[in-house]
DNA sequence: GCTAATTACGAGGAGCGTAACTATC
DNA sequence: GATAGTTACGCTCCTCGTAATTAGC
């Protein structure tokens, strides 16, 4: 787990599919899916169910997708520091 | 700036050396201080003082590490849950 | 002379893009 | 047939180790 795999949940999290979370991060569909399913397998754990074309968030997702926004968060206030 | 760096950061803080750091993460000693000096080139900030030999952190070390702690700890958490 | 840190450099792996495939609308 | 996601594959760059150098005890 690192802060890039995090980012990249969040942001597919918060736009509700990889291919829009893509172009927000200026990324390509197929390197967001990787790094989500590394993530999934790293933790063990699926973070989203793949229902008809629409990505919805397990509970592991969801309790994962606040830890991810206190760290990002967290590492933003930091980096502004300097 | 990523949890790698912050890691190997918060070693060499509590090791107060990096070779020590070294030892604890089983890498190299040139690793270490590559890490450092990245991580003080990324922030554009002085995280050591070096001193005779002894390494003392800056203030904005001091800052850094506070953060790097409350990171890594929320980091290791969420790990855990999973 | 030994220990600690830095610098230089090469090898292996991580991360991203392109291309091709699958599937749902 | 268009949109969304996955799989396959190659290239680039990051990360680490080894070797060599510098410096303080």
């Amino acid at each position: 787990m690192n802060l890039r795999q995090l980012k990249i949940f969040l942001t597919v999290c918060e736009s509700g599919s990889m291919s829009k979370a893509a172009k927000k991060l200026y990324m390509t569909q197929p390197s967001i899916s990787q790094t989500i399913s590394e993530l999934e397998q790293e933790l063990n754990v699926k973070l989203f169910e793949r229902m008809n074309k629409k990505l919805l968030l397990t509970y592991a997702g969801e309790v994962l997708k606040e830890y991810a926004k206190r760290i990002s968060s967290l590492v933003e206030e930091a980096q502004s520091t300097f």
